[in-house]
DNA sequence: CCTAGCATGTAAGCTGTTACATGATTTG
DNA sequence: CAAATCATGTAACAGCTTACATGCTAGG
């Protein structure tokens, strides 16, 4: 669906090999979208094959040789037609919205200790990206002037930062909520 | 993964045929797990033969007669040992965050049209939740006392709620910031 | 010496989407 | 009379996950 024009921004962000792409789509990028190595080899082999992006063989010395992939003229011209194109707005997909419902079903009490995994969790992605916020674009180090790729990478990373507060703030509500009702089954 | 256990706490909510999950995956349970009729239909096959729920063929006049499943014992089972089984914190998956990064490479105004697009699909849904916790759980016709299920189906959907505010706050944050870079390329 | 990191892939299986297919009844 | 709703399914395909597979180098 959108994994090929993730990469196509990501590569147009800066050229880079399977592995690399693999690696951002761990953060950066992938903070809105996961996409695992096997997936995204298979992907940049069809990609190739369209003409959208370019290979070049990069020799290493002390490393294994990479495959450098850049976006070629298709590949422009196809991220520019999918920015044109709709796409469908998403819902959330949440096991754990699931859970607590169905904890009616069983003990709530035992789902407190998951919850709380969740809560860790979610404050330490939320560190992780105010120091990316910090580094890249409010802190001592950031650039003094940001242009608009740049401004737009902070307006997405913001995004972030509110979603995990909200979480946060959802799971105090669901921790609350399952401390109130006790242990108690229906 | 977890759509046999969101099949199998909606089941235990209330007993009813594989059309009538597909509507509550429309709604209610569906505001965090979305499943189309295909993929329940196949589900419920199988855990029928795994033995997790029961059917019973309901003869109807008017309608067709349709198969009404319930949670059968081993699927109480199953559900209790995922309720103890963890999952993982899930992310965001958001297509318009790879747009939005990708609007850098295009012209950043032709983008304002879908964010406001989504804008209103995320209005309504907030509108549309709100009336239905007015509805089930803090309106005049809502039930004086909640017991445990409840309690914690409210807790669902406040999360719903928050979510679907933070993503409109998130929107008009990327409408300031499209407007504010222009429709400048790099 | 062992672990972690760099680098690339294949194969099998499961999940999800889209399209096709049928047929009755109720409502406008 | 047409469209929507109720009700159940099959088939083909696309996408994602998990496991397997290899091999080299740098650092503790």
């Amino acid at each position: 669906m959108a994994l090929e024009h993730a990469i196509l921004v990501s590569l147009l962000e800066k050229p880079g090999s399977g592995y690399e792409l693999a690696r951002r789509f761990e953060r950066s990028i992938g903070y809105f979208w996961t996409a695992t190595h096997q997936q995204i080899y298979r992907v940049l082999k069809r990609m190739v094959g369209d003409g959208w992006i370019d290979v070049r063989e990069v020799p290493q010395q002390g490393r294994p040789d990479k495959k450098e992939y850049s976006v070629a003229g298709p590949g422009r011209e196809a991220l520019a037609r999918w920015l044109r194109e709709p796409v469908e707005p998403e819902g959330l997909r949440h096991d754990l919205a699931v859970k607590i419902r169905g904890a009616a079903f069983g003990d709530p009490a035992e789902l407190v200790d998951e919850v709380e995994r969740h809560r860790r969790v979610h404050a330490e992605r939320l560190t992780h990206y105010l120091a990316g916020e910090r580094r890249d674009f409010t802190g001592p180090e950031a650039p003094p002037a940001l242009d608009a790729g740049q401004e737009l990478q902070h307006a997405v990373l913001r995004g972030g930062i509110a979603y995990e507060r909200m979480t946060l703030a959802w799971l105090d509500d669901f921790l609350a909520t399952l401390r109130r009702i006790g242990s108690g089954r229906r």
